[in-house]
DNA sequence: ATTCAATCTTGATCTATATCAATGTCCCTT
DNA sequence: AAGGGACATTGATATAGATCAAGATTGAAT
């Protein structure tokens, strides 16, 4: 059910794409170019892979996530989205989309037409500025957080996460201190490619250490400068989470 | 020492840019866009991370890598290029390099300044369209490899890793089955994310087995289908690698 | 030719984490 | 309110691969 709007609406305040929606340079200021805003309920889908790549999205409220179909078969998050971020940029590639964009709560996106988008970058050079930008940013992103997972031990994976939604929550002028986390530990796993009894265990540990409280999908961040530190370690990353003790070494028993 | 060039070369052929550098629609089609070529010696660099963007770049010839600085402070590869592909997308970003480009061997770029890009992109909808896609499917590719890394074993992102090159080496009418490494070992596992050592064993396994033979930096492809399964396998994908022999246990010794 | 540094290979050991298994908790439907 | 399914936690065990260690090979510089 879309829903024209004819105003700027204060969710736009985030979004990377001002100045595109409602041009600066336009004489009647309050004439929007997105086409509509649409709601969708949480599990429904946006896109799939393999559908006609025809409008890119910018996530309005709630939150979703993106999943490609990996070579053996199996559904791979390959990110997260919130308010603001610019969903579909995949579908440039060949037309049609190489990803799935699932909702993880009740959302609503703006949708701009792909004619829309051509005309609007053959006009305006900041729109061409923000779209370039606005990939480049995607581009970078992914590569940094991917990378550094590959050479990262499941806490850091774990500490790093927490730490980006935070920063992406605070970017939102929201808490970055105390969130909800929309995703299950299932895609947090799948995500960071580890178990999820893994990601279980850390989460506990981490409340232990007192770094993070934990209550459902409820995160605090008690303590963000141990946090941080976790990831910076090269060696033995792990000795700030376990503190290293063993208390079996101590009470050992041989049995046979 | 840029050399001015009025005429399309055999190198551009698979270039990603072709109707940039010579538009189809002008009226004098040997007039070239591109500003100037360069060549770089091995182990040089194009651009350092915070370098101040103001092109991209093309590789006419010869391979780079690119890296980022991690958190932790260490290089980290995030790209290995080859002939015809785009370089320098990460600048849009912030308008300064994210990341930062070296050569692995003698190599040639096309340089293309921001401002003649911006003019191209103004003026030619299949332009706009090239660099959109061309941005796309860096992300795409990106994030099937990158994000596939993290749910493979050793031996599968290795594996990857050599199928990986070889397509981008025939997409370029090169040989896929034998070609050379223009990267060390070191790069290799720290692109993959595993131990130097891993890459070692696991390239004289696949030897053993009869997968592919490498030579000092030379590899060919022997049994392609056989790679390509070990990437499919959702349980045990070692199995093809390693048979499961294990012939300590038939010998084994109890010294205590 | 000789030395030195970089690169690569191979072996032995140890540990982080996947996997297997069992149980607990929450939420939705009837 | 009861039952069932999705989601989460916790424990025990096995192993892939990191790390430590010791050469081997190559290539460049003197």
């Amino acid at each position: 059910m879309p829903i024209n709007t004819t105003q700027p609406s204060p969710l736009c305040q985030h979004c990377v794409m001002t100045g595109m929606c409602f041009s600066q340079a336009d004489k009647n200021k309050t004439e929007p170019r997105v086409r509509s805003h649409k709601v969708y309920q949480k599990s429904n889908a946006l896109f799939v892979t393999g559908q006609t790549f025809d409008a890119i999205y910018i996530l309005r409220s709630g939150s979703a996530k993106s999943s490609i179909l990996a070579n053996s078969g199996h559904e791979q998050i390959s990110s997260f989205y919130f308010p603001g971020d610019l969903i579909g940029l995949d579908g440039f590639d060949n037309g049609s989309h190489a990803q799935s964009i699932k909702f993880l709560e009740t959302s609503s996106v703006c949708r701009i037409g792909l004619g829309e988008l051509d005309n609007a970058m053959a006009t305006s050079a900041s729109i061409r500025h923000n779209m370039l930008q606005g990939m480049s940013h995607a581009l970078n992103d992914e590569d940094k957080f991917l990378l550094s997972l590959n050479h990262m031990n499941s806490a850091q994976k774990l500490g790093a996460f927490l730490l980006d939604l935070s920063s992406r929550f605070e970017q939102r002028g929201l808490s970055g201190n105390v969130f909800d986390l929309s995703m299950t530990r299932v895609d947090i796993a799948n995500y960071l490619g580890m178990a999820i009894e893994t990601v279980s265990r850390l989460l506990t540990q981490l409340q232990n250490e007192r770094i993070i409280e934990v209550e459902k999908r409820r995160v605090s961040i008690v303590d963000r400068d141990k946090l941080s530190l976790c990831l910076l370690q090269e060696r033995e990353p792990h000795l700030l989470f376990t503190e290293k003790v063993r208390q079996s070494n101590s009470i050992q028993v041989r049995v046979a």
